[in-house]
DNA sequence: ATGCCTATGCGACATAGA
């Protein structure tokens, strides 16, 4: 069972470059980021026709998270929990294959200080209680995303180039080591511990050609879930393509249970 | 020191991304 996480940057602007993805892959689930569209508009009809289900929690223009699937998932969760004023959505549950999914678009926080860095904060510490919760059913759980963060200096191309960056903040990566600490196994990590894995290269500056990349899309495994990792890995040619997204795709393959 | 690109929207620039 493959599940893989994209940060798509745009639906509409992304559409073929998804097909292609997953007539190619066929991942089983695919935790799709910043859709950008309200989940009216997203085309449930073209990925139905490439053999896929969706889930989507929308918004106009900016964010918005969907899970697509083989099997017909079940929604768990809509929004993250925690904070009934936060209208972003960026957080969406389900039930697939016996595995709890999460499609996660974590808050980018630039510029920091600030409030954007703040709501940031706030978000990581909300989603700690909930992984909490959802690491106490014992459930096989993936916590699938664009967590936009940069867990350790070996998942950036140059640690200088960034260090104001809210990626790289020590809050953001203290939140995201306890929820290693807790018990959750990063996926990309336990297959391939060192060295440079990166999942995004910025637009601009010809990142792509030089290789300047992050690690900021991840999948995190409850005990259940990590048990049964068989490989895990990133599409980077995804990234290479006419209009990529600025994202490739993130995976694990997980035995059956 | 800044912007480099890209996507979206009641578009003709502003905002957000990371």
């Amino acid at each position: 069972m493959r599940i893989a996480t994209f940060n798509i940057n745009g639906t509409a602007a992304r559409l073929p470059r998804l097909l292609e993805w997953l007539a190619t892959t066929q991942p089983d689930v695919a935790c799709l980021q910043e859709i950008k569209t309200v989940s009216e508009n997203f085309p449930v009809e073209a990925l139905r026709e490439a053999g896929y289900h969706c889930l989507v929690h929308g918004q106009k223009g900016f964010n918005g998270v969907a899970i697509l699937s083989k099997e017909p998932a079940t929604e768990t969760q809509r929004g993250l929990p925690g904070d009934d004023a936060d209208e972003q959505s960026r957080y969406l549950e389900a039930d697939v294959g016996g595995v709890r999914v999460a499609s996660i678009y974590l808050p980018n926080g630039n510029p920091q200080p600030g409030p954007k860095f703040d709501y940031k904060l706030a978000w990581l510490a909300r989603l700690e209680r909930h992984a909490a919760a959802l690491f106490a059913t014992e459930l096989p759980v993936v916590l699938a995303g664009d967590y936009n963060v940069i867990p350790t200096d070996a998942d950036v191309f140059s640690p200088a180039a960034m260090a104001d960056d809210a990626l790289m903040q020590p809050e953001s990566r203290a939140a995201y080591r306890r929820l290693l600490y807790a018990g959750w196994t990063d996926a990309i990590r336990a297959r391939t511990p060192t060295g440079p894995v990166y999942t995004f290269w910025d637009y601009q500056a010809g990142a792509w050609a030089r290789n300047h990349g992050l690690r900021i899309d991840h999948l995190l495994l409850s005990p259940r879930a990590a048990d049964r990792i068989t490989d895990a890995g990133v599409d980077h040619k995804v990234r290479g393509a006419e209009r990529a997204s600025d994202h490739a795709p993130a995976w694990v393959d997980l035995r059956a249970a």
